[in-house]
DNA sequence: ATATCTGCAAATGTTTTGCACTTTT
DNA sequence: AAAAGTGCAAAACATTTGCAGATAT
């Protein structure tokens, strides 16, 4: 499920390539992005990248940072989300399908879903329309514990920890 | 399709009853908000909304306008979304059926659109996970022009013309 | 060589907040 | 009188930008 470390390393030499096709450079900065961008797994915004970043000793400035995350949202690498929470944030586009969020509003925890029929139905109304689509987004914003009774949500703890012991 | 002058006084009333049930108070700014508010077609945003205020005469300092705004969402005559641009948009909630959005990535023209099998699939997604619905955020980002060919967005002037003769 | 990068600090733009004073209840 | 609201200016916040010096091509 994760990306090994060979295709981690022709990652890199493929936004080598997207690089130089704009005339732009690789650098260790962006080598080093590139790397531990597709080594997280799930959501990440650009203040925690920076903060694993700094623990793995390998620290860029914000600017740097932020202005390689564009690029590479932009060579399809990284696909970012908006989550109406004022911060944008993003997951690795490798050895990924397409996929929608669930939010649990309580505890913030995502939870990733697919359905084909949904997508179907999404391309149908744009061509409807006769626009073509672009992008989609689909949010449903849930409380993931409302059944259990609980107040406190009862998922947080589990799905953190489960996070933790799968990040390092 | 617009709220009657009477529909917008009983909104008036039941924003009052809201803030009395919250022992909070009704004041001068907050009806004029609630006024200007309901009358506006389309979405806007909190500086579009100060505008209109200022062209009426009947400024409210940015800091109560928000605070109103988060008051009129929570009173449920005004609804919020985030289109991913940065900026908060609103609303009105009073009679307006529950829609989806699409979005002219090269115009930011806002289209609304609803489809009742998606909405019953989002429900069933969600049902299927044992979560509850609190909400949920559908948005299409489209190309309205790609069609058409002309480069520009052809809707543009347009829409932006229909708006403005529909606004004063 | 020269165009692009980086990091810093400063700027940005929207939204929020602390506070002294005013208004509603 | 007490509780809440207002406007102002300042703060907060994520993100972007200008610039001088560093680096990749």
């Amino acid at each position: 499920m994760d990306p090994t470390a060979a295709e981690i390393e022709q990652a890199v030499l493929a936004f080598e390539a997207f690089l130089r096709e704009k005339r732009l450079k690789m650098t260790d900065q962006r080598r080093t992005m590139v790397r531990v961008v597709l080594d997280k797994r799930g959501h990440f915004t650009a203040d925690e990248l920076n903060r694993k970043l700094v623990a793995d000793g390998e620290s860029v400035s914000m600017a740097t940072l932020y202005r390689a995350l564009a690029l590479l949202e932009e060579a399809g690498l990284l696909e970012g989300h908006d989550f109406a929470d004022g911060q944008r944030r993003y997951e690795r586009a490798l050895h990924r399908e397409h996929h929608d969020h669930m939010i649990c509003v309580d505890c913030r925890a995502v939870i990733e879903f697919t359905n084909e029929r949904i997508e179907e139905l999404q391309e149908e109304v744009v061509r409807r329309h006769g626009f073509s689509m672009h992008d989609h987004s689909l949010t449903l914003f849930v409380k993931c514990d409302e059944w259990h009774g609980t107040g406190a949500c009862a998922r947080r703890a589990k799905i953190e920890a489960s996070q933790q012991a799968s990040q390092g």
